[in-house]
DNA sequence: ACTCTTTTTAATAAAATGTTAATAAGAGGT
DNA sequence: ACCTCTTATTAACATTTTATTAAAAAGAGT
């Protein structure tokens, strides 16, 4: 091997195209929170986490549907990437975006051995309910049961499930047969994590509108964490995040209430 | 563009060496606590956070220190490519290992364009204080003045420092003229990592003996967090964790302290 | 004016955490 | 054997946080 005097010199002979590499990929998550009038006699509007997919229309996984993402340019970081191909895929442009994993198991990708940096996005759907012709919104349900965790995504048009399976820290795919690639363990460990941190960060807020009412953002944790939350314990831990308006929502048939807006 | 009928078609077709790819390599911190003697004249142990670095003998940053890492290879996941430079790097092989990060900066490599795919790692420093020639320990000291994080690193021959910037999520490199790359950002990550999940995990138990005092266990949390906590609140908040066992510490020139486990 | 519904807060109970101080027990010296 | 030193361990109490129940508030519809 050759010796060389100084980095100048050994950069001006480095040939990165001896080695053999993969292919990087970023694919995105996007969740949001949906208004759907569930059981409109009694006006109720019950909330569903929301997922967008886009619709394959080339090989492989031709028409299936699949996370938003796409190969990475030489120019352009991983995070640059993801924004590039959001606004490119789905018309999706200011939201709150976050890496959550890379991907790289050997067969991924039948093409050929591709690397995919994952993230996290997360928009208020009201500002984005027009979206790209290829991109739908689909409501996303779980089912857990013990480590078995059976999701169901619903569009108008189109019903696609799969089951995974949590082994210590990881997500293993089960059943599969309408998604693309390996994003049933993309979506499942997107919603893990903002699980997790809806709790210790505000993120949740990234899913409101600017204005809203501390009910309306109290169904948003509910929906996420699955579960519900009494009214008084929370509205005093949230109350340190929300700072009130002098606006109320009327016209609900009820008390009207007070809007709040993200404090900070 | 070729009309394909099936996906077998398309795929037989499929050359991927047409387009331009990044290199791909692995990072790994390592974490472990030492045990240093500081105040030999009361017998105190004090502990420290160290992290394993080891010295480069090739170009680029030749002499410098960085962390154990190298390139993929393109029939091992990233998972595999950690567990394999570790060992061949450190003589390290069992140990806790997490995905960190993924950075993607477009110079962060002079040769190339390279994406690290990082890991965090925690061992028991007393089963590895025998590891190879190239590695060393040094001991880790933070000092946090608002959003900047002055590091220093320090083993038996060497100091090295570094400053971090904290911007919302992001560590950005200050000053740094002893570490190779961007590992002072890699650190810096991989030390907040540690920190938000010792509290919520049981993380600590990696970086401990098999049974290991009260005492000794929280001088731990204490160092990594980087407070003092008050003995009957962490006794409350760990003994969930450990359980008891019949054994107990003497020679020490007090009471003698009860050796625990982890449990489950 | 009355009913319905959801919002909002008051009041209380229970649990978790923080703090102080007392007791325990081996090592080392006298 | 006894005393002192040191850290381990726990008891007891104070404080804060969280959970729960229930009552009051207020617009819309009848």
């Amino acid at each position: 091997m050759k010796e060389y005097k100084n980095e100048q010199e050994f950069l001006k002979d480095y040939d990165a195209s001896i080695f053999e590499k993969p292919s990087v990929t970023t694919d995105i998550v996007v969740f949001s929170v949906s208004e759907s009038k569930e059981d409109n006699y009694r006006k109720l509007t019950s909330k569903k986490i929301s997922v967008l997919l886009v619709k394959r229309d080339t090989f492989p996984f031709k028409d299936k549907w699949c996370l938003p993402g796409g190969f990475i340019k030489m120019d352009e970081t991983t995070d640059e990437s993801s924004k590039r191909i959001l606004e490119h895929e789905t018309n999706i442009k200011e939201l709150y975006l976050e890496q959550l994993y890379t991907f790289s198991d050997l067969n991924r990708d039948p093409r050929t051995r591709v690397l995919s940096v994952s993230y996290v996005a997360l928009v208020d759907q009201s500002k984005y309910s027009e979206i790209s012709e290829k991109a739908r919104w689909f409501d996303l349900y779980v089912d857990i049961n013990e480590n078995t965790y059976s999701f169901t995504l619903c569009s108008k048009e189109d019903k696609l499930t799969f089951v995974l399976e949590k082994q210590e820290d990881k997500f293993i795919t089960i059943k599969n047969n309408d998604l693309a690639f390996d994003h049933p363990e993309v979506i499942g460990l997107g919603l893990q994590r903002i699980k997790n941190k809806i709790e210790y960060t505000d993120i949740a807020f990234s899913l409101m509108p600017k204005y809203f009412t501390l009910g309306e953002l109290q169904q948003v944790y509910e929906v996420i964490l699955g579960k519900k939350l009494l009214d008084p314990a929370f509205r005093r831990i949230i109350s340190h995040k929300v700072k009130k308006t002098n606006k109320v929502k009327t016209g609900v048939g009820h008390r009207p209430s007070v809007l709040y807006q993200f404090k900070k």
